[in-house]
DNA sequence: ATATATTTGCGTGCATTTTACACATTCTAT
DNA sequence: ATAGAATGTGTAAAATGCACGCAAATATAT
């Protein structure tokens, strides 16, 4: 099909942005309240049109930004979604993005397009406008398949942490146990933490020594990719 | 940011097929000789603009078919491309589909948006519009990935084959040699391939048995994934 | 002050998986 | 008949994965 100027196509472009926090044993993931119609005061990921003179990310970045306050360094392009159908406006298609962050490291602002932006847990989740939960759905698949081919954690937890911190992380996105010496010795032989001077003490217990990742070795590992199972 | 009816947004949408074919040894990309400007004559991914009341899928099964004659049954997106200035007609935002074919089992056709279209071994390609060498890159990558965590040749072998065909398509995907004896003994703890009564003698060297995939096998370990290092 | 509960922090042996490696078999071509 | 070429199989060593138990360091209860 060859298309001349004056066969514009009434297409429109949005991005939405599926943001995951982590907090104790916790995921969430940031939703907005619509302000406007359709689906108006239902909750949906954060997102909107993509203008004409920006880059995809910087639309998503923008957005994200604009209705919730949240800025994030890094998000990951999900997956396009076009069907038919998908938005009672006529014809909209979706570039979804995924991205990490701790959600205590933001105060969540609500403006142009949200009354409301607020992090929801992904086990009790609210009714979803337009076909965002399908979005969520194949973006909690990602950030579970993700722990298998890559390291996680550097965006999710603090500057410094337990070990236990990092093993509580992945139990809950596997959501399953794992063995505490099995796993500390995976992760040591990935070379990946630093072990600092400090302790910390928590409640009761043994102190804990403090580790921070290794911020070269990590990305290193993201960009080659592991192979690890827990 | 919200729209507004006046406020329709002149982004294009576009879809581009990256199809791979594999024969003895060689893997090659189909390509089409573009009608029009822009870059008139040069070679290109097939695709095009996708129509208001058509899926993304459709869209891209379309055009490749109109422009190639080839239909292929599963097309799995790849990425979407909407940096500004990848296309000097304006705005426009693409989204990418993968495939793998034999390409013996098609006979090329040239019609539509295209003056010819034709397999290019991915070791000697053309200069190519757009930023359709990106693209093509980023496909190479996931063709390669792919082997490590599914199983892969159904699509690009013959329904009976000899053991080596597969051997060779591994070596071929993965660009090294690898053990016939441990691969042999991969594939076979799988369980993913039936061996069949017929032998077949290519040239000389001692006649090779047959084997197929076995579908149910292979689709099931496709959707459960695989860890596969060879 | 002492005992108890709680959390962290290792190490060892067994089972499984991966890897390296060589020679016999069966055909074609001469 | 013989040489050459491709297929087809087994075994041992090494590496990795996995299950599992106990000591150390602290808070809390008595």
């Amino acid at each position: 099909m060859h298309f001349t100027h004056s066969m514009r196509n009434k297409i429109q472009l949005t991005v939405d942005a599926v943001v995951f926090g982590y907090e104790s044993g916790n995921i969430s993931v940031l939703l907005v309240k619509r302000k406007y119609e359709p689906y108006k005061n239902a909750w949906a990921l954060p997102g909107g049109f993509v203008l004409e003179k920006e880059n995809l990310e910087e639309a998503v970045q923008r957005e994200l930004s604009e209705e919730t306050g949240v800025k994030i360094n890094y998000l990951e392009q999900l997956y396009t979604f076009g069907d038919l159908g998908r938005d009672p406006r006529g014809r909209v298609v979706s570039v979804s993005y995924f991205g990490l962050v701790k959600p205590n490291a933001f105060e969540l602002t609500a403006s142009t397009d949200a009354t409301r932006a607020k992090w929801f847990s992904i086990k009790k989740l609210p009714r979803l406008a337009f076909d965002h939960k399908k979005i969520l759905k194949i973006a909690i698949e990602r950030l579970q398949g993700k722990i298998t081919y890559e390291p996680i954690g550097f965006e999710l937890l603090d500057k410094k942490f337990p070990f236990s911190d990092l093993e509580k992380l992945y139990t809950t996105l596997l959501d399953r146990e794992i063995d505490r010496r099995n796993f500390k010795k995976k992760i040591t032989s990935l070379k990946v933490l630093d072990e600092l001077e400090e302790k910390v003490s928590i409640g009761r217990g043994r102190p804990a020594s403090l580790f921070s990742f290794n911020e070269k070795r990590y990305f290193q590992l993201k960009k080659e990719g592991i192979i690890f199972e827990i």
